[in-house]
DNA sequence: GATGAATGAGTGTTCATTCAT
DNA sequence: GATGAATGAACACTCATTCAT
């Protein structure tokens, strides 16, 4: 379980300070950017560490092991992803059902702020520790807490089908380098999937 | 590119006499079985070349390294999944649009044996190495030489759409082991997500 | 040497205030108790601090590094098994040689207040930083100071194997944690090897 | 428990060829020579490995871990001990309870080959795995084949004694490298421990 | 062709110690 | 005096791969 919980307790010290907050920030920006230049395998300790400014020792004093600064990140960007899907929803989208959807769509290509290498890295990362369960209770726990947006009582594979297709489908254009991945064609074919399984839908 | 000529550069020698290629399916089988029972983590090629009951000479005498082994492995069961599905279309489906799609997904459900945690440790392996590419290019090839089945002529986006909504629904299913993976309820919902896309389409 | 003023030089500063003393004290019981606990292995200088309820850098303040907590935790318990073993001898021993033996064996069982585990652990550290010797030394100058006792004008040899004889099986007897180390039984056989020895030797 | 069947799993790789018998010999007296020249402190398995002449992972092709590499040469050193207490007692011990004794003291004074520093830090390293009761049950196992030398039938604690204070005697002489270790007076005096104790005990 | 002993580059991790606050 | 975040040298161990037999 990724629960907000086990968050602390992902980390070794809990950083009350601000000096420690930022510590573990640049740590995690340091991640981002080793992943997004050489992929999950010049993802290393040590280099971690060095692009952040910091010792291993400092590293080590944050995290508990290497596999945790994966975890962070995962969490740390998932969660920015869906807060950026919940303030699309809620100021940028156009009216009606396929104008929310659109910017569900919309919100999601952006992810990671564009850094698209390491958001490949993070996914195999959590693939490979059979953690892609837990990424996704994070999901369920977003929708359930917006009964109102896109899933009415939906029964559980049904929810399972239109959420997974969704991230499936641009997942596999993240993890292929699909250059059409911001196109606007692109985005109306997955608007037209999910608006149309949703119309099969009972209200 | 794993195309049929790079299929053979996997190997280090072409596998002429029938000894050579039982010695090859052995090893496949091996690295099966060890994938199964351990995952990824136990996936070393002395761990394999063990259970094969070869040395691991042996085992580089036919394959060039590590990651080659799971490459074949791979696109063996991608070929055996392509071909049942091939077989379901025509024997087994029951008449109109939906007939023919249940019986694909049908299909892809039943993939890899029902082994599992080979199946989840062979994508973790294949996305790890950046193969995700490759393996898609099995099925467009198998798509593009069955253009009457699902796919009239489709935009690439429709085509890459309607695919990897189908393939990441259920490799969702299988990564997050969810219990319904073989459920009737799972099968009637990614069906209609298929069927409902379809609809969408000019004819 | 771990003379007496070799004691102080163990220190970083001469505790006058009754607050630094406490300080001390405080951690050497911490230490004690890591030791009890988990063995040498558990014994880290950020646990034992943590365990007193001091910062790390406190620790530091009275300790120039971690072996000294260490010597300075076998030295108090030294020398407090030898006080215990002179208190034996004075009050609460029956007339006779074999009397006084036996009120030395019986202290010396009683060693580290109970803590055999502590015990070991020091012993073992004491060990393995060559402070054997050391050790001993605060044992020769205590039977130095009381020529009365056990010893008469004996040579060397003979002192170090009556020492060593007796401090070597009751070593042995808690290093094996020997269920027997409290039993009349073993006090009666230390005490017949010693006495047998004595009186071997001239008077 | 370090029974003859715990050495073979002591082990990673049992030594079936002669060249592999050869490496583990080779190892252990690398082990050896960096043990005498530099302690314990000195004992890292790259530092072992590179003095062997062997790379690093041959070393853990026989040692899972470098403690077992120590407990491999303790043990290979006590049996040897024994066997040279053994044969002096059969070949070299004059007639009489003293000249068996004697024998038996010479030879455990001699043990480990003359290196002594290197007997102390294998001492060190028993006692700090908490071995110390393991090598005693090699020499248990050894008086108990020999039913008819040094031990009557003796009650535990009367054997415990006797085996410590000799064993614990000469283990103080080397731990505390004493000069005399070799001399004839200490001899005298430790065979004159055993001779006075084993006359105190009923035949 | 087959074997399996040997290789060694590469990395995660610990923990005693320092020093700016 | 006290704090505790930061340091970084030091080491154990893995495993893909080679090549002499």
């Amino acid at each position: 379980m990724l629960s907000s919980r086990q968050v602390s307790a992902t980390k070794r010290r809990i950083p009350r300070q601000t000096r420690a907050a930022e510590t573990v920030a640049t740590i995690l920006e340091a991640a981002a950017q080793v992943l997004e230049a050489g992929g999950l395998a010049a993802f290393t300790t040590n280099t971690v560490a060095e692009r952040a400014g910091v010792s291993i020792g400092t590293l080590y004093q944050y995290f508990a092991n290497k596999n945790l600064v994966l975890v962070a990140l995962a969490q740390q960007e998932m969660k920015r992803g869906l807060a950026d899907v919940a303030r699309a929803l809620q100021d940028g989208s156009e009216p009606g059902v396929e104008g929310r959807v659109r910017a569900v769509v919309r919100a999601m290509v952006q992810g990671f702020r564009g850094r698209t290498r390491a958001r490949k890295a993070v996914t195999q990362a959590m693939l490979a520790q059979n953690l892609g369960l837990e990424m996704m209770a994070l999901v369920a726990s977003f929708v359930a807490q917006r009964p109102d947006a896109l899933a009415p009582a939906l029964k559980p594979e049904q929810l399972f089908v239109l959420s997974r297709a969704l991230i499936g489908t641009i997942r596999h254009a993240v993890m292929e380098e699909q250059p059409f991945l911001r196109s606007r064609a692109f985005e109306d074919e997955v608007v037209q999937l999910v608006v149309a399984y949703l119309q099969t839908l009972p209200r």
